[in-house]
DNA sequence: TCGGCTTAATTGTCCATACAATATGACGTA
DNA sequence: TACGTCATATTGTATGGACAATTAAGCCGA
């Protein structure tokens, strides 16, 4: 009992979480140093007193941080004297991370079949020579609002079918090919540039010529491969990406 | 015995790893809607014919997943019927999220202070009227290479004696501030643009007047407010942004 | 010296039990 | 009707125990 009190503040928190802070401490300042095992669940249980539950539960915390490793056999053997310390900037779905307004209004201009070169091939992920659909449209604010930005977007051929349900469809492309892929979307690489804005893009958005843009391409990629690659061209002047970068010391899940 | 059997499919995994998989599927498919409460743990004990400990072993599972909220004298409550499935991107330093080359080379032209204009203000993280310290600079590829980008650092007055050690400094400027301010960064809020790239910048950087430049502001904040907002201004032909977005049915940190 | 076997140490899984802490519902009283 | 009290249900914390699975070290024989 007195030995309970001398090795442990006494915070009024779970014995659990008082044997965590002492031997996170521990790791912290080297006492343990990297690479070494660990005092046995035994040793520990004998240390402070308690039931070998309690100090695998304390020891739980320290696997789930990242300071240790656990292995049947050998014991508890230290890998980093710092928790896990990353930036993170994650989304909850891929129109949050791509800052669509859920209420804008997309027209199609037209649809056509092209024949990729290699510079495009390189940047839709495609091969030069093959077949892509290319989908010319505008994205507005609103039906008879502002234009947002003119959206090329190029589809692989095979998905020629799915793109004929494009004109009535409101949301995402994406997700209607998702649908219809082989496995979801697993990556998405999205670049982004400053480049003039092509002339006949800048009639359809009212610019006058000489205009700049910001341009946004985007790859969404699945298990089989490019669903869709997208250009949107937005006007300089009407545009800013915001990121949003957090550090975490947890689980972002937490 | 019999009755274990029938209940869990025999695959060799720990009982409660087979007990997981079954609430999990049982959430999925609506068994148990958003909403409701599970059975208790005392119930479940007895359909699984498993002890309490082996119970909550999948309970927290569930719980760790997003499925279920516990809440002691309540129960176990679902949430989600879907495991948390988020798309990140996540960096082991800042250095790598901004893809900053390792080997570029810095340049201090002038540090100066300024009083913040409000437009100013807004975009830096300060208040208009404030006293910042404002250091102009260029990145180059490496000493007598080529020009990579014009910057302009604005830094709180309060830092003014770190601003001094900036020019014998190689690594980032947010680092060595760091150091010295209350707590570390916890968020780095970037903003992009495509903007005209200022004339005096464009003589800096051997550029053409009439040049654009893609605009990256960084704001670095730390629980005691912005140690650093740079503003760098990379030549819009010279400049591509690349993100890569992967997505986690896990939690990331696994 | 190398390989196989044995033993001991260590963590992983599972059980039963007990008490603590919190929440909820029912009942009684003002 | 509102508030307080009490009983019950539920999860959280902690103990002790047992057996399983894996690893490492030591020993012995070829």
């Amino acid at each position: 009992m007195a030995a309970r009190e001398d090795s442990l503040l006494n915070e009024g928190l779970p014995r659990y979480a008082q044997i965590q802070k002492s031997l996170e401490q521990r790791l912290i300042d080297g006492i343990y140093p990297i690479g070494s095992l660990m005092p046995s669940e035994q040793e520990l249980s004998q240390e402070f007193n308690s039931s070998r539950t309690t100090i695998r539960e304390a020891l739980r915390y320290l696997r789930e941080r990242g300071y240790v490793e656990r292995r049947q056999g050998v014991g508890t053997r230290v890998i980093s004297d710092t928790t896990r310390s990353t930036f993170f900037q994650s989304f909850s779905s891929l129109d949050e991370l791509f800052q669509v307004a859920i209420e804008t209004y997309y027209v199609v201009l037209g649809v056509e079949t092209v024949v990729l070169e290699q510079e495009l091939a390189e940047m839709v992920g495609g091969l030069a020579g093959e077949e892509w659909i290319l989908i010319n449209g505008v994205r507005w604010t609103e039906a008879g609002g502002k234009p947002i930005c003119y959206v090329q977007s190029y589809v692989p051929k095979r998905f020629e079918h799915v793109v004929e349900q494009f004109p009535g469809h409101q949301g995402p492309f994406f997700e209607l090919l998702e649908r219809h892929a082989e496995g979801s979307i697993q990556e998405v690489v999205q670049e982004i540039r400053a480049l003039p804005m092509p002339q006949d893009f800048s009639r359809q958005l009212g610019l006058k010529p000489g205009s700049w843009s910001m341009q946004l391409l985007r790859r969404y990629v699945s298990e089989g491969g490019v669903l869709i690659a997208s250009f949107n061209w937005h006007p300089a002047d009407q545009m800013t990406y915001v990121m949003r970068i957090h550090r975490s010391r947890e689980q972002p899940a937490d």
